[in-house]
DNA sequence: GAGTGGTCTAGACCACCGG
DNA sequence: CGGTGGTCTAGACCACTCG
C-alpha cells in the first residue's frame, strides 16, 4: 500500500500484526529464520534484517541458538524519582517537608543508591533486592570531573565507584553506579567498604560527615547498551536502547558530591516525576483494570 | 585481545577511535563502504554492519547515496522539565509556592506546549520556535484514553491532538503533541484552531475555563523512532533511539485533562529535572570551561 | 554517467544448544 | 548429533545525487 516497503520492514511489519492481533503470543517462538525466509520467498538474510527490526522494538528477544520469541509483557515498575523527603531527617530547608512532593505521596526514604528503589518496591508489593556493592577506585571520567565540581586542572582525579545490580521480582531491573570523589570517601570510610550502608549513603554523610543533600539535578538520556549491560538485561546484540538517568547531588555548600548513574531497560519500568497534587490512585501506577479486555 | 570479536565490532571499534582521537573530526566524510572493505579485506556487507553499530551510537550519520559523516557535536539544549510554577497565579496549593522547585529556578511560565520551551530557550540565548500546531481530531488510542481517564467502556473516545515541531537555532530539536478530550476543546474551543494560544494551553484554560493545573505525572521511555520522527530529524534508518517524555496533567478536581507527549533526540538535548536548592551556574548548564582542552 | 548507500540473494562456516 | 542464530562473503540491482 503507498509506495512499496523494502521486504524486510514489510515482513517485520506483518509478524507484528500477528502479535498484536494474538497469533504470536507472548512467550511463543517464532518460526525460524529459515522457515520464515522460505515461507515469505526471501532469503534468510532479509528475514535477520526483519526480526532485527522487531528486536529494536522491543517486540520479540532472539536467544542465539535458540530461536526468537515473541517478549513478554511485564508490568511495568514504577519507579518515582522525586518521591524523596531531601535529607531524611529535614535538614537543610525546613518547614517545606514534603519538598514539592508532598502531596498523597508517601515521603520518607533517605534518597540515594538503593533506599528509594527498595520503598517504591515495598509500596508495590514487589520484591526488590539489589546485589553487594561492587566498589572500584578509578580515574575519573571526564564527565564525572565535570559533574563532581573537579576542576580540569586536577591531573588524574580520583573517584570511588560503586556499583550493584538491581532486580525487581527476581529480574533484572536496573544498574547503577554512584560516585563520590576519594577524598570524601577517605573521609567517608564506609563509602569504600563493599558492603551495603543500610541507612543509605546520604543518611551516613549526613549523620556521620555532616554532609547534607539539599537538591539534584536529574539528567535523562538514550544510548545503545554496553556489552555488560545487554548480558545483565539479557538483552541480545541490536536490541533496543537502554534508558540513563543521572543524579548529580548537591550539599549545603552548593557543591556537587555525589553522581548517580542508573541504567534502565525500557519496556520494563516507568520512569516518573510527580509535581504537585495529584490523585493517588494515579501515582500508584496500574490502574486496576487495564489490559482486561483481549485475552 | 581477549576473546576475539566479531570484523564488524572490530571495524566500528577501530573507526570510534579514530573519531575520539579526532582523526576523523566531525562533519568529515568517512570512506565508501567500498573503500572501507577493500583497506580492511571484508566484504562490503561488514563494513555496512561497522557503520550501521556507528550510527546507532550516534558518532556517525548517514545519508543515503551521499555517504556517511561524522556527528556534529552540537552543544546540547538544556531543557528544564519543572522549571515551571504550576498553574501560574498559584491557584491550588496554597503556600508552598515554588513547588519543590522553588530555590533559584527562575519559576513562571505557564506551563505546557511550547511556552516553557521558548522560555528555556531565551534564558540560554538560543533561538527557538515552533511550528504552527496541526490539528487532528481522531480516536484516542489505548494509552491516550487511559492517560487521559477515559472510561473503558466509552466506545470510540474522540481526542484533539495538537502537533507541533519545534526547533532550536534552526535545527529540528523535538517534537510534540497535546491530546485533549474532543469534549473538552467543544467546550475550549481555541484548542481546536489551527493557531498558538499565545499565552500557553495551561493559561488558557485557567483563564477562560477554570481549569486550573495543579498537578502533573512525567514519564520516560527510549524507542526507536518512527518514519516520520526519522525524517524530522534527519536520521537515518537504523539510527539511535529517541526519549519519549510523558505529561500528563491534572486539574483541580484531580481528573487528567491533557497529555503532552514530547519526542527527543538524545545527544541533542539534555533534558532535566532539578530538586531543592541548586547552585544557578549548575542549573543554566554550560560551565565555562569545558571542551577547551582538545581543540 | 559515475558514485553511493539501500536492499537483496544464495550461499557458507561457526559456536553453541538441546536431545 | 542436528538445529539454530551470528557472522561473513561476493556478488547483484536499484534509486538517488552530483558534477
Amino acid at each position: 500500500m503507498a509506495g512499496r516497503q523494502p521486504k524486510y520492514l514489510e515482513i517485520a511489519r506483518e509478524l507484528q500484526e500477528q502479535i498484536d492481533r494474538n497469533q504470536l503470543r507472548p512467550g511463543d517462538k517464532l518460526p525460524t529464520e529459515k522457515e520464515l525466509a522460505a515461507a515469505k520467498g526471501v532469503s534468510e538474510s532479509t528475514v535477520k534484517s526483519a526480526i532485527s527490526e522487531l528486536r529494536k522494538r522491543g517486540s520479540v528477544e532472539t536467544i542465539p541458538k535458540k530461536g526468537s520469541f515473541v517478549a513478554e509483557r511485564t508490568d511495568p515498575f514504577v519507579i518515582t524519582l522525586n518521591n524523596v523527603d531531601l535529607g531524611e531527617g529535614d535538614g537543610g530547608r525546613g518547614a517545606q517537608g514534603g519538598e514539592g512532593v508532598g502531596g498523597p505521596t508517601p515521603p520518607g526514604v533517605g534518597g540515594g543508591e538503593g533506599r528509594a528503589f527498595e520503598a517504591e518496591a515495598r509500596r508495590q508489593n514487589r520484591d526488590a533486592h539489589s546485589s553487594v556493592p561492587k566498589v572500584d577506585v578509578r580515574q575519573a571520567t571526564e564527565k564525572e570531573a565535570r559533574a563532581l565540581g573537579i576542576p580540569a586542572d586536577e591531573s588524574e582525579p580520583q573517584v570511588v565507584c560503586r556499583f550493584q545490580e538491581r532486580f525487581v521480582d527476581g529480574k533484572p531491573n536496573s544498574l547503577q553506579t554512584s560516585i563520590f570523589t576519594l577524598d570524601l570517601a577517605i573521609k567517608a570510610r564506609r563509602l569504600l567498604e563493599q558492603r551495603n550502608i543500610q541507612e543509605g549513603s546520604v543518611a551516613y554523610l549526613q549523620q556521620q560527615h555532616q554532609l547534607e543533600q539539599i537538591g539534584y539535578i536529574d539528567e535523562f538520556d538514550a544510548r545503545p547498551p554496553t556489552e555488560e549491560e545487554s548480558r545483565f538485561f539479557g538483552l541480545s546484540r541490536g536490541s533496543l536502547a537502554v534508558i540513563e538517568h543521572s543524579r548529580t547531588a548537591y550539599d549545603q555548600n552548593g557543591k556537587p558530591f555525589r553522581l548517580t548513574v542508573t541504567v534502565y531497560r525500557p519496556g520494563d519500568n516507568k520512569i516518573r516525576f510527580v509535581a504537585g497534587d495529584v490523585p493517588p490512585q494515579a501515582i500508584t501506577g496500574r490502574p486496576p483494570q487495564d489490559h482486561g479486555h483481549d485475552p
